[in-house]
DNA sequence: CGATCTGTTGACACTGCTCAATAGGAGTGG
DNA sequence: CCACTCCTATTGAGCAGTGTCAACAGATCG
């Protein structure tokens, strides 16, 4: 949106002369040289990351093909559909949205990612990314390249099962998704976004019953299949009838069996 | 439905003494034992299958993972959800659809799937499938099961990369499907339906402009998200039109821009 | 401090669902 | 082979949940 076609990958960080113009090019969305390396061992996202399951000894080998993390800010893209796929990317810390483009141009949000999922698997059928992802706040990823990936997996037997694993759960999430968009009522669609969200914060040990919600209520509506007038309505109903507080962006689930109960 | 729990898969028939009591269970929906081993090198499909990029040296290894065909008549399941996930499936001939079963009990149908496509993806994650697979006519599959296929994917590079673009066009393939019932009215997807089968058809060397459905207009309202009344009322309006016939499941398309245009 | 983006709430229209009646087709058994 | 039944598809009428349009209030940011 602000940012023109900028640097993409971390790992083309080997071409200093790309980097180096790269920088000067835009240097806000010019990868960061973090002095440090990726350390999945020492992570907290590593349980549920690509390192889940593995050994340490194998943890240290998946290390080396992280070629290190990329810095991306709030509205700014990870990646856009047409790219070129080359890496996954495993957020570290911050949230992104994908987007998609529909044939007559309508953006339509297709998920929401924090720290600990993986992107970029859109890519991969086509080698080139369908989705645009956006930054909802200052975010860091660990950037994978994709052929040393699959490289590893071939020796490491634990790594290719989670990697087939994690594209599994995206089916199995996305066709829960297909579930939720072809069947419930507006409100329903609602609540079962937001106890969607709690769950993933207990997965990830933060509050599953406080938190601040990173996306517009546009793009909560445009995931959900609904508008963002219905989106606000849903909440402001279910504050009435005492299930949640909503302030802005600010969350807080009372009642989470009669939220499940719609 | 009709048949109890039964044989699940053709690797079974290693354990002769557990095939022969499941076909005295219910002779009909057990392993047929094929004479004929599975040749990827002489299958029609093997261009869009498990086997499309593989050279012929590969295609008689993995010729040797494929254990064998199962027949699946009209009505009866591939595998249920629940049901342990060990194999992947292709199909050979005929066609299926999944049916995933929400919370509250609501059946929904997720996908279709028709000669060429591989199914049971949705298992790999959590080691158990997640939806019903049903076949919509007598059809036959290769059977793959998966540790077989894991272990030739460290081998055989071309393989493991097929295997993951699999996996990723399935996931490209929802998040499409995610778009058209987020953002489309119900004559746009059915419109969108009618093309996207057309389109498959076409790549698999059948007439793209008249074929028979399979399914019932009650799975197509299923799978588009609106009722079986909406799915027949734009399908006559459709014919009102001149963008095609209908008679039944038989549909011949005489307009593909027009349909598109909607 | 104004400008812009985001969120809330109201009024109204319309798409698509529900309920219902009828007809066509496929399969089954006599 | 026909009659019967059950399943599937078509079509109509009325209603309700959501989308659309609009006005306004807060929040954020330079």
């Amino acid at each position: 949106m602000f940012d023109s076609h900028v640097a993409d990958d971390v790992e083309r960080g080997s071409i200093a002369k790309t980097i180096t113009f790269e920088k000067r090019q835009d240097p806000r969305s010019a990868p960061d040289a973090f002095s440090e390396r990726a350390r999945c061992a020492t992570c907290l996202m590593r349980n549920i990351c690509v390192a889940a399951s593995l050994e340490d000894s194998d943890m240290v080998r998946l290390d080396s093909v992280v070629q290190g993390w990329r810095r991306v800010r709030l509205g700014e893209r990870l990646y856009r559909a047409g790219d070129p796929f080359r890496s996954l990317y495993a957020v570290r810390s911050g949230s992104f949205k994908t987007v998609g483009t529909t044939a007559r141009g309508r953006e339509i949000v297709s998920g929401f990612y924090m720290a600990g999922d993986s992107l970029g698997m859109d890519g991969v059928s086509q080698e080139v990314h369908s989705c645009d992802a956006i930054a909802l706040e200052d975010s860091v990823v660990c950037v994978l390249p994709f052929h040393l990936l699959e490289a590893l997996c071939r020796e490491i037997k634990p790594l290719q099962r989670q990697l087939l694993k994690m594209f599994g759960a995206e089916i199995v999430r996305e066709s829960q998704q297909m579930m939720l968009l072809g069947n419930m009522s507006a409100e329903q669609r609602v609540a079962a976004f937001l106890l969607n969200i709690s769950a993933r914060y207990r997965a990830r040990g933060y509050s599953s019953t406080a938190f601040v919600l990173r996306m517009t209520r546009e793009d909560i509506g445009s995931f959900l299949g609904v508008t963002l007038e219905t989106v606000s309505r849903s909440l402001s109903r279910f504050q009435q009838e005492g299930l949640l507080t909503v302030q802005g962006k600010s969350i807080e689930l009372l009642n989470l069996d009669a939220l499940d109960a719609r």
